[in-house]
DNA sequence: CTGTCGATATCGTGG
DNA sequence: CCACGATGTCGACAG
């Protein structure tokens, strides 16, 4: 073997239009060597649980991953048309359908996914597949993401002047019988402040969540205490905007990093 | 041909451990087509846009659509691990990247999808393809859920007195300062009730909301108004219970269907 | 485009 | 398990 690119143990293994016998047999196989296995055919997909959905046939693309996700795709739109989250169990199973009109005595290949709480399934029935496939591989490294909420905390304790001079930050995640407070602090004039952060644009319900600590807080320090509510965020909406004057509640504009 | 199965018009084109360079002509071919293409290998992803995001080499699944939207799938989570929405301009080339540290000259392919507002793009990089697929197909179908909020309110309306004796709707989506009410009316009194809905078990936020919408009526219908305000939803927690008492507000337990 | 809100939201964290 | 809040939330619909 030439040294060059770094050899993978990932695998993939496909059947290009298997008979569903045949198609049924590789995806246990699969399901069985904790691969994540496609599917794409057209099928009828049924959910049942927290709430119930129906879809008639048409061609899509299934995904099982080992880790109990399931996955139903069409060739539209980023989220799946169905689905089923981590942890439940995949099936898979031939079926001749005698009493299903709509399956009218064919034979189908039947995914089924689900779980016990909360208790819901999912049900793919093939009339045709086209494609399987297993894919086997390693994934060992984790997303490393900037622009969160997390880094405006970051840069607000690191220089707390982009508040306002003189604030002081005394904690993050304080408690409050309305929640936990993103940073708790003082002011130049020894007045507690409560601040919100956001990073992205805001609107109403971010004012109200800035409002429930404030509340919560007045009352934690007794009648009389002045606590200011600060908005952190890179703009509010005009709703949120007037809002914000209604309470007593302060804007500063401040986006998650420098650039 | 005997006949059965309805014959479909959907087709599937497998390339199975292609090179780099087979693999970038298949997925240009199929990409002009407006065909779904899906790529199996060792790839690094980095994302630049509303935020910004590494991850460094694994063997994961990449989904490109026909309608622009992209997504990274790794063996684990529903969600994808980096993904591009509908309306982007997918790209794809075979690039020796001689400057990359990581690449050290290996030549790898690259599947670029990017939008210009706002401004984002997602660089997906393969070392190594172990299998690249074009789908085509035809989905007319369209998916019919139900158990949803809209369930909710319909069951509400034919039915007012599940929410109390009474109880007489007026108008739904009624606008007020703070956005539009679920459900308005009065009640057995003639006093005005604002509704609001959800179709599960409800945390603060839903009491803010209702709590903006019943201030504002009271606004609205000037100072000596006085407007009930009810959440509807199978369930609350204990904290949105108590932001129930403390603004005068009600509640009443109803799921989106009977069963 | 922006604003607003629902969602089978999902996901992580903490109790 | 439940509760709470962030999310590159996504989508749909209205203005």
């Amino acid at each position: 073997m030439t040294s060059g690119t770094p050899t993978s143990s990932a695998r993939a293994v496909t059947l290009e239009q298997p008979t569903l016998g045949a198609a049924c047999e590789a995806i246990a196989d699969a399901l069985e060597r904790e691969a994540l296995v496609t599917v794409f055919g057209r099928c009828t997909v049924d959910y049942e649980g927290r709430a119930s959905s129906t879809l008639e046939a048409g061609d899509r693309h299934v995904m099982l991953k080992p880790d109990g996700a399931a996955l139903v795709h069409t060739d539209e739109g980023q989220q799946p048309v169905n689905w089923q989250p981590p942890g439940c169990t995949h099936d898979v199973f031939c079926d001749r359908a005698g009493d299903d009109i709509d399956a009218n005595g064919a034979e189908t290949l039947v995914l089924e996914s689900g779980r016990p709480t909360p208790d819901e399934r999912l049900c793919v029935r093939f009339q045709d597949v086209l494609q399987v496939s297993a894919f086997s591989g390693t994934d060992e490294n984790e997303l490393t993401l900037s622009g969160t909420e997390e880094d405006l905390r970051q840069r607000i304790l690191e220089e707390p002047t982009l508040l306002e001079a003189g604030f002081r930050p005394l904690a993050t995640e304080r408690e409050t019988a309305a929640g936990a407070v993103d940073i708790y602090g003082e002011d130049a004039a020894g007045r507690t402040v409560v601040v919100e952060l956001k990073r992205r644009r805001v609107g109403p319900d971010a004012v109200g969540q800035l409002r429930r600590y404030v509340d919560a807080l007045e009352r934690d320090l007794h009648a009389d205490a002045d606590v200011r509510g600060i908005l952190v965020a890179p703009s509010v909406t005009d709703r949120a905007d007037r809002l914000l004057v209604d309470h007593g509640l302060e804007f500063v504009s401040l986006e998650p990093t420098s650039e």
